[in-house]
DNA sequence: ATGTTATATTCAATAATATGAATATGTCAA
DNA sequence: TTGACATATTCATATTATTGAATATAACAT
């Protein structure tokens, strides 16, 4: 369900055809939902066809001559009301799964520096992530205060990632730390 | 293919029947994977068939006076072996999808208080679950140096947990201070 | 007795996601 | 001209996940 309210939401604010959105949902694309919502091509055309079968989105066929032709979709009235009435719905909390602590749980099953490989490269992911994040903040966000409407709602979303990868990343600091501590002297004789 | 790896890490700590792991694996039961893992009965009772099959595990019809039969499962040593290699390997990091940052990043099509009651009673669940996080750091946890080793990786899962939702409140805290904030003078007029 | 809750499991249908393959047009460089 | 990219889309299949329904035993309260 929420990919379709997700590609609605892309769609009120810019035209723009599947390829197009397909670069959007991409998880390393600047500046897009892809940050916070992935989904691959297959996916996202498939979701297009449906929405267009609803009334929800419209299509123009642009013949262009450098490039195969595309259907650029934008957004009904229909499906503006209907992306309207999602966000006003809660949402229930999402079935958290993550692998990585699954194994960190059982990690006592493996020997120790392949568990310390396993942070560190999560450390590492983390920062290139949060890096591309303040990134963003320094060069576009400069002045919160005087942003846009529109721009605010980026900027909180941004602000997420960035709290998101932080407590990420002070947790790998403090994991690694932990598990290369030295042995206590009592359970070393 | 994680769940099965899930189910096997719960296993090789104790065994359990089908509907022992069903209240392991929901998201509010107290110090178990559902915290970082969740799947509901169904996902389950199919899974141990599959691993069964596979010979990863190994059940026990148990006849209860009071209660209906149950099959307890334990991990045969090549379920063992494989689950080892699963938490040896390198995981990919999981996609990307946020329902709540989807809506809010769209925010500016509703109005502004629909909002703030979202992020408000966001900011309360991450609250109950942090509460419920630190009380088991309190008593189970008071001296992470002298844990045993299967419990200094419970440790760190729990530190996890606590980081996250600490990092889910103080953007709370932010975004809705954010939004509240007053109009600026200049907009006004 | 009747209804509710807890234990214990199975089967089926549907929805969502992931993966692989295929097709078509056009640019650009070796 | 061959190969590698970038644009642009479609179809098929497989795996996972979600949801609903069903069955059975037994405790416990009204």
């Amino acid at each position: 369900m929420s990919l379709s309210f997700a590609i609605l939401s892309v769609l009120v604010a810019n035209h723009a055809s599947g390829y197009d959105l397909t670069k959007r949902f991409n998880p390393s694309a600047e500046g897009s939902v892809g940050f916070f919502w992935t989904a691959s091509f297959q996916q996202i055309y498939r979701e297009l066809g449906r929405l267009e079968e609803k009334g929800w989105l419209q299509a123009q066929t642009v013949q262009q001559d450098n490039r195969p032709d595309k259907r650029i979709y934008s957004v009904t009235e229909l499906g503006k009301q209907h992306l309207r009435d999602w966000i006003t719905e809660a949402e229930k909390s999402p079935p958290v799964r993550d692998e990585l602590l699954v194994k960190l749980n059982a990690g006592y099953l493996v020997d120790r520096p392949a568990i310390l490989v396993k942070l560190k490269m999560h450390q590492q992911q983390h920062q290139q992530r949060l890096a591309i994040y303040e990134e963003i903040e320094r060069n576009h966000f400069q002045n919160p205060e005087t942003l846009s409407e529109f721009l605010q709602f980026s900027y909180l979303t941004l602000l997420m990632g960035i709290h998101y990868e932080t407590g990420w990343l002070t947790w790998c600091d403090r994991a690694i730390r932990f598990l290369e501590m030295p042995v206590q002297e009592e359970t070393k004789r």
